[in-house]
DNA sequence: TAGTTGACCCCGC
DNA sequence: CGCGGGGCCAACT
């Protein structure tokens, strides 16, 4: 640090980080979420990449299950990203997921919206 | 310092 | 109904 770190000082931004996170744990079992869902919960609608990007170091965060974030189509995109095709799969049938051809089945009825579960009490 | 990429989403043709 | 482009913000090269 030197002169003028004007966006070495943005706690916002690790909080965004950590908001993820703390959404993504408050996940429950047989349920996915979606990136669009997150990102918009957060105040970041349209940034849905952020949410993706910050997941990639949640990978390492064994208490945030990114396996349950989704695309909006319930697509295991992030599947890629777990060094295993099926990685991601198995872990979420592990859970009571059912998954097809890469993609949640009934994913309508196991999308989990945070702003909409947890504010819609 | 600047340019490119990315676990996405929406709109237009 | 399939394909392409724009937008978003931060990290990587």
């Amino acid at each position: 640090m030197s002169k003028k770190e004007q966006k070495a000082s943005a706690p916002k931004l690790e909080h965004f980080f950590e908001d993820v996170y703390a959404v993504v744990r408050l996940i429950p079992p047989g349920r996915v979420s979606s990136y669009g869902a997150i990102a918009r919960y957060l105040g970041r609608s349209g940034s849905a990449r952020m949410v993706g990007w910050a997941l990639n170091g949640a990978l390492q965060l064994p208490d945030v299950p990114a396996q349950r974030v989704v695309n909006r189509q319930g697509r295991l995109t992030g599947k890629i990203h777990f060094g295993s095709p099926t990685r991601m799969q198995e872990l979420l049938e592990a859970e009571g997921v059912a998954v097809q051809d890469d993609q949640v089945v009934n994913f309508a009825a196991l999308h989990w919206d945070p702003e909409q579960e947890l504010s819609a009490e």
